[in-house]
This record gives structure tokens, C-alpha cells and sequence, in this order.
DNA sequence: GCCAACGTTGGC
DNA sequence: GCCAACGTTGGC
């Protein structure tokens, strides 16, 4: 299959992309939307590459680039009883959550703010002003690369 | 902190 | 299966 572009949604305050990129990589978990977990489970392949967005920020932005470094699989924290994100439907031969792993790229030497892009040739029909609640979601070749080339000026 | 958008749950 | 109630997300 074809390289693909997305999108994941994170806030600073919980996971900024400066401690994706202490970390190296990290799992992405905690996904509770059925819509991101498919894009995850069924499309999501190693090597593609993924805008990294602060949601709850001022401002929301996108920061930088991180890659998909394993494909989906299931995410621990559903079975965690102790885990908000427990949950007790799943077992382990029938996982409802499913997650990939995600690895540092690159750091924007600037952020592209929600605002910038809004105004953007190319980017007014982003997925995230139509869809603006999904955590993992995709975005075109054209627009991953207009987004890169605002954030590297 | 407010509130609109929208996904999920549950009664019927 | 419908839909109202409810919860969450996220921009502002």
C-alpha cells in the first residue's frame, strides 16, 4: 500500500511532542472513538508519516512530524483494571482498543496554528475542521506537505 | 469556564 | 431501531 499521512491529536499538557521526543517513541494509546481506532487497526502501516497536533493549546497547532513505528495491536490499558481506560467488555482474544506506536521525526521550527491553516490554499478542507473531535485522522499527501513546508520556514 | 458538536448509552 | 439524555472534546 501506497505511504499514507495522518494526523494524531495530543494535549501539551498531557503529551507534548517535546517528551515524544525525550521518549523517542511511545505507544498511542488510550484511543476510545471507534472512527480513530479503525484508521489505527485497519490502515495505519510503518513508515507512514503523521502531523503531530496540540489540541487545547494556545494555539492549537501542529508542532511537528513523527512516523509510524509498529503497526496496530492492542492496547494494554483496556485491560488494566486500575486504568481509566479500562475496559471491562475486552479480553485479550477479542481486544476492542487497539493502538500503534508512534516515533519522533522532527520538530516544527515554528508551529502552524488551526488559524494558519484555516486560511491556507490547500488546507480549508482538512479533516479536522469538518471532524474536528477525532484523535487519529487522515490527511492528504498535498496537505501533510504544505503543512511541513509552513512549519520548516 | 462556556458551550457547540457529536459520539454513546439506554429506555421504550 | 429511534431518540432523548448524557458525557466528552476542544475551540474560543
Amino acid at each position: 500500500m501506497a505511504k499514507q499521512y495522518w494526523l494524531v491529536k495530543s494535549e501539551p499538557d498531557v503529551y507534548p511532542l517535546e517528551q515524544l521526543k525525550k521518549d523517542g517513541h511511545t505507544g498511542w494509546t488510550s484511543v476510545r472513538n471507534y472512527q480513530a481506532r479503525n484508521f489505527m487497526r485497519d490502515q495505519m502501516k510503518v513508515g507512514d508519516r503523521v502531523l503531530y497536533y496540540h489540541s487545547n493549546a494556545e494555539p492549537a497547532a501542529f508542532v511537528g512530524i513523527a512516523e509510524v513505528s509498529r503497526a496496530s495491536h492492542p492496547d494494554p490499558t483496556q485491560f488494566d483494571a486500575k486504568s481509566e481506560y479500562y475496559d471491562p467488555k475486552s479480553t485479550k482474544d477479542a481486544p476492542t482498543w487497539m493502538m500503534v506506536e508512534i516515533k519522533y521525526v522532527d520538530t516544527f521550527t515554528r508551529a502552524v496554528s488551526r488559524d494558519e491553516c484555516k486560511k491556507t490554499k490547500g488546507l480549508e478542507k482538512m479533516s479536522l475542521f469538518k471532524q474536528g473531535r477525532l484523535s487519529v485522522a487522515p490527511v492528504t499527501e498535498a496537505e501533510f506537505e504544505i503543512v511541513c513546508r509552513l512549519g520548516s520556514r
